[in-house]
DNA sequence: CCTGAGCGC
């Protein structure tokens, strides 16, 4: 008959993690082999949270979701001149006018300032909540969809 | 949507 699908709940959980695509295995398993704790002799460059290149452009995270980019500008000019700031925005009744995603960009106009903003607003306070301030990565390239005018808003970097 | 890590249209 069929005795053998009569199988521990155990088992029958192995069985299926083990079919299960690596990126839910990782939730389980710990097949990691870069522990750093274990291995005192990696100090050397071994960066977990690679750090984007120092540039004008801030990636500031932990915001209110109260913050509101001119808030942003505010809260950023005190330690350099800010050329732009955007509290990103979910589209959620309507566009770029929906509730904060509690992160957003900063852009100086100096590298100078932006290396100011970073020491003056990493790990400070705004609305209430200790924000994060560090260099933005890239922004991923705009895409035009394949109808539409390139640039009917102007694209900013 | 008022959630809490993250990288924007």
């Amino acid at each position: 008959m069929a005795m053998a699908m009569r199988l521990p709940a155990i088992a029958r959980a192995a069985t299926e993690m083990a079919s299960a695509p690596v990126g839910l295995r990782r939730l389980f398993c710990s097949n990691a082999t870069n522990f750093s704790f274990l291995s005192p002799q990696a100090n050397s460059e071994t960066p977990a949270r690679p750090q984007a290149d120092p540039s004008t452009n801030l990636f500031v995270s932990g915001l209110s979701k109260r913050t509101t980019s001119e808030g942003l500008r505010t809260a950023f000019a005190q330690f350099g001149e800010v050329a732009d700031a955007k509290v990103v925005t979910d589209r959620v009744s309507g566009y770029s006018c929906g509730y904060s995603k509690g992160f957003g960009f900063v852009r100086y106009a100096t590298l100078e300032d932006s290396a100011k903003g970073i020491a003056g607003m990493d790990g400070k306070f705004l609305d209430g909540w200790v924000i994060f301030a560090e260099y933005a990565r890239p922004r991923e390239p705009y895409r035009p969809q394949n109808n539409m005018p390139p640039s009917p808003y102007g694209n900013r970097y």
